[in-house]
DNA sequence: CATGAATGAGAATTCATTCAT
DNA sequence: TATGAATGAATTCTCATTCAT
């Protein structure tokens, strides 16, 4: 029994982590963090409770991380689709589009990570995200007002009403718990319209 | 021959009903909803935890008449706020600062109400909260639309946006939790003005 | 205000202590004892809870009395139907038939007077009580074996095999839930044949 | 690479729920369903109380078993004392023997399982088990009946006045609690009579 | 005397975390 | 190293009984 880590076992400890993070996602996009109980992401990762322990040192750091990195790869496909030499509004436009989207395939985890509350430790980590979200329409305004294409705004404020606005039209009680795809789709459109014109990049 | 209730019992009775409420809301507001445990509230409130349910049958219950009563007064204010023979994206600039303006004092309160859910019974009244809130905010835009002061629009989803970037815009990231006077002002007026260009509402 | 009780006074305090009982009997009639709580029994009865316990120091007690006197009447007509000069065997079909046509009429208050049990103190009493419904039926016994009517038997057994014999088929499984009058009269006969059967009365 | 459980494991596992049905056993025969908390069974057992969810879903469900398991082993005993070739009085002398006969060794159990309800789940498992007790009896009828060696009845009433007969006389007032042995068969002996005449199966 | 508000000791159940194997 | 059985603190809700008014 060596004390050095195989390479075997590297992957394994590397593939442990994954498999927790999965799980949990998985688990919190069915039910919310609500039903990501320990012992529930032990069983749909396929090891043991302690295992996660060897991996995260509390549920709440658990629940952070899979909160940051589902949100990072959001973050990215966001930057992605707001980058561009398009008028600031219609990259805006693209965006939040964009983000709707997606949201609407997985609107529990979206929820989730959006407006459900576990415990401090995860809310904090959550206002994070939600700022992170922010920056990205904020970028796009500040550009705009640099440019002209947009009226002067405080951009933070902007960018929050915009991911609120969003939000809530996807979580809220309009929100597509039953919503067919034509429905879905004048939804998008909806947003958007509001958005662009809130920031004042209509033509 | 009962013996009559004193005036001193009378009084506790009705402060009995009315101190389990405001101590629920004291701790909802400090803490969230989560910090709000039946055990807690009685110690709050000065008296037992049996005492709670003389007047509440449930947990879920009292937290739903916490909600709903600091909703319903709000709903009132707000409907005050709105009325008037402005055009429509005055009255909904007006409408939108008061909320604002009011959110403000108790943010805590405001966080818990509307962004937290806790259990499905409560969240349940949640979104019917949320959107009472959105019909405030409807009915001004379907008038303007058919005074033609504003154009055409999804009422619903303008409406829910609203609600939602002004949330955030409160509660998330970039939240008042340390902000002087003269910030809040400034976040107030970019809040509403968002808002009205969003509707179209802007001259 | 004056120490000596008047006539109305006693009055009412007999009258209170009837009340209580009747309350009870309706309660514990209605769902067993169970749901006769204190505070139901008072709300029944129209008085206080602490009124209760001017009359009876405890609800064991309670329970008690009125199990003896629901039972005590029992006895009574079940003694003037055992009554008569009839041979053994019919006496007891008569005595038995009593029984059951009265308790197929309030088939709740024979289940918790016979079968329910509440905590050692009441179960004590209930023990007393089938043991006095026995001895109706001992009596019976008795006399006939001494006519020459009865075959040689263990009175005290035999009797208690008649009360359990007509308890069980009256609240047992194929008790009377959902009887019509025809069934139940059938119902009747078969216990009655079984009871005579059994302690050697059939011609 | 999961580790193997080791055999001491596995005799804690098995034994763990075996010891849960035992202490509940135990408690329920001394002092009925109402003495089985929770908490008392996992003291009795050895246990935690939050070990008792890990094998029963709930108290009631607990309750369920142990009044099954206990049930079932006793059917199945009768069943076979039930089985033979002889007439069927003789049949059904030997199997209520067979039953008086064990429940005198352990009246208390007997009791709880025969005629203490809990809750109404528990309950109607208590009646589907009475009806499992009468069905021994009423198959020996049936065909008592069939081969002309017992008169005409209704077997299902009979076989329910049978279980409440000897049920009664074991749990009721003349019950054993303080029996010696020559007094026990006696019981014994005039309880198997009375059923036997009461069916009309004697010489 | 009469009231019924108030108490508070329990009872069932859940689940994050630990640790013997 | 990996397991998952085991723990037990925490939480909600009930109801007999008391006692200030």
């Amino acid at each position: 029994m060596s004390y050095r880590r195989s390479p075997l076992m590297e992957e394994r400890l590397a593939n442990n982590r994954e498999r927790i993070l999965l799980a949990t996602r998985k688990l919190v996009s069915e039910g919310g963090f609500r039903e990501a109980q320990i012992s529930a992401v032990a069983t749909v990762a396929g090891i043991s409770t302690g295992m996660i322990y060897r991996y995260f040192p509390s549920k709440a750091d658990l629940f952070v991380e899979v909160l940051g990195a589902a949100v990072d790869q959001e973050i990215k496909i966001l930057t992605q689709a707001a980058a561009g030499h398009e008028p600031a509004g219609e990259r805006l436009g693209k965006t939040v589009t964009c983000f709707v989207r997606r949201a609407l395939k997985g609107p529990n985890l979206a929820y989730a990570f959006i407006a459900e509350p576990v415990d401090p430790e995860v809310d904090t980590a959550r206002l994070r995200c939600r700022k992170k979200f922010g920056d990205v329409f904020k970028a796009i305004l500040v550009e705009g007002m640099q440019k002209g294409e947009l009226p002067e705004q405080d951009p933070d404020a902007s960018a929050a009403c915009i991911v609120g606005a969003f939000t809530e039209a996807l979580v809220g009680p309009i929100g597509p718990t039953t919503r067919n795809t034509q429905d879905k789709e004048r939804l998008v459109a909806s947003i958007q319209s509001f958005c662009i014109r809130a920031v004042g990049g209509a033509p």
